[in-house]
DNA sequence: CTGTCCGATACCCGGCGGGTATCACAGCGT
DNA sequence: ACGCTGTGATACCCGCCGGGTATCGGACAG
């Protein structure tokens, strides 16, 4: 019948939220009666029950929870709407491209200079952002494209193309026992009883289980690997976030890592294009540099060039 | 700041589909003062000018464009949530899964046969539609899966998993020279005097140049083809809707037609996955009982089966 | 039994969405 | 030249709905 108004969207995924109707009023910067009310009327637009009451407290229905998928996708897709929009009447818009801090170091700064050098091309900005922010950033308009990692990063509803795959190393204290080996597997690397894997929040926001100690952003993770409290299996190509007293080691079974650019779907945007464009273009410069004779037939650990290949949004768990 | 309402963004829709303030606001069922105020509130909002009034006449600005296209995304997805929240509440909702008319028909009847057999899966209901709707269909919550076709289908911001490949096939009147030939070619059927090729809309909507006649629906195909109007090149697996006095020749140099299952990202739902799985299933059971000895190596216009590759949403152009 | 916590209900008010009437202006026909 | 017509903008009014305050009702805790 009549569709929602992204209030009530708002509205409904403040409380899902929160789970409680008062701070999710206060959240809203609203009072709770007309809050109730909204989610009432909400309900039986819907014909749907979205929460149980039940007393001392609210949980979601299986529609609650539809719903609230949903709307943060409707409500990301508003928002993008509205960014775009004014960045399309902007005369100077400034391209925006995300990537995790710390990630692809060198891989960026080669495309960013590849970009300047082009005669006609926007300006980009660069905007770093935490571990899994990138597809949200990307979906809400804040980004134009983003450089994310597979099977690290949740890549579905993207357009994506493949730039480079690599190995991962171990990040080790020099002093540790395990820095002098020239290789490692992951058995190796598990159930290090001084240290201990840092654990990263799935795409759910749940954590694995483990040893080691919960970790959400790149400083956190960043600390606890200089105080030597944490071992890290990362891309080869992040070494650039380098520690002076650590060491990488290859982990030869570690799963690879593709290094992928991203895009929303149906971007006719001609500047984003050119990135893109750009972009791949790299790939082949980074495998003409590489003179390993067979591409794909180096040792891990180091980068191994993707054929002109096109690929391939896929779903993906978290790095568990 | 604050963000847009979905009625503003179906207000700018109307105006910027109709050019025209008055048949839009006729469209939206209200008077025409409210959406001009409406439009301004909205451009005065996002800063930046959408259309470009001059006497007689309205048209797009470059930012207008931006967000028309964003605009329809972000409706869709609005609507998509309050579908599939109205579907998650209702305890017996089948799965619905759209096809276009006509194709892959053989496929479409042994996956619901296959599904029809599983114990504890949901009821589907198949949604036949037009060429090209299927994206939308998916978009916006009126289906929960589809088969579409590559590389005829839209399916940017879709996961999708191939079932199978198979060549294209030309349907010609049994009467006609061109009908006794065992193999034909692009070259062959292309500038046929009589027998022009229809003509289907890009993906943008506009119509490719040729002689043949411009083509919308299936129907409207349907009877060119039997009136002897208009030669058809197609998957060998749309040899179902067949036409008793028309045979089908393959056509070697054809692109290669992969049918695909999409589903929209992110569906965490048990009944989706189940249907991929067994329209996965389905490859080895095509597999099984096409005795060709090597997969793949059949001849155009037969079926290939594909081996249990993850993949590949792209964007493709339009059947040109 | 009583205090407290939390969502629901009752009721009021102001703003905004929507309506009608009208204006301003550009083509265009005669 | 002059109205006619078609278009979007402006002026102004009204009713509804979103939001506020006050209060209720039920469920624990003690």
């Amino acid at each position: 019948m009549d569709d929602l108004e992204t209030r009530e969207l708002r509205y409904f995924v403040a409380v899902a939220e929160e789970l409680h109707f008062g701070r999710a009023a206060d959240r809203l910067g609203i009072a709770q009666p007309p809050l109730s009310r909204a989610i009432r009327r909400l309900e039986r637009r819907l014909g749907v029950r979205l929460l149980d009451r039940d007393r001392r407290g609210v949980a979601l229905t299986d529609a609650g929870g539809v719903l609230l998928r949903e709307a943060r996708a409707a409500l990301d897709a508003v928002a993008a709407a509205a960014r775009r929009t004014r960045r399309a009447g902007d005369p100077k818009r400034p391209l925006v491209l995300v990537t995790k801090a710390g990630a692809s170091h060198e891989l960026l700064r080669r495309l960013l200079d590849a970009l300047a050098g082009e005669p006609g091309a926007a300006p980009v900005e660069v905007l770093l952002c935490e571990v899994g922010e990138q597809a949200r950033l990307l979906r809400d308009g804040h980004a134009d494209a983003a450089l994310m990692h597979r099977p690290f990063d949740d890549l579905a509803g993207f357009d994506t193309e493949d730039i480079l795959a690599e190995g991962q190393v171990a990040l080790l204290p020099a002093a540790h026992p395990l820095a002098s080996r020239s290789r490692l597997t992951m058995a190796d690397v598990r159930d290090v009883p001084d240290l201990p894997i840092a654990r990263w929040p799935r795409l759910d926001g749940s954590y694995p289980d483990g040893p080691g100690p919960e970790v959400r952003t790149q400083s956190q993770l960043a600390q606890l690997v200089a105080l030597g409290r944490a071992l890290l299996v990362i891309p080869a190509s992040s070494r650039a976030w380098q520690w002076p007293d650590h060491v990488a080691v290859p982990v030869v079974d570690a799963p690879e890592v593709t290094t992928v650019v991203a895009w929303p779907p149906g971007s006719r945007s001609q500047e984003v294009a050119a990135l893109v464009r750009t972009a791949a273009g790299l790939r082949a410069a980074f495998a003409r540099e590489a003179h390993h004779p067979a591409a794909g037939g180096d040792g891990p650990g180091g980068l191994r060039i993707l054929g002109p290949m096109t690929s391939a949004p896929e779903r993906t768990d978290g790095r568990a």
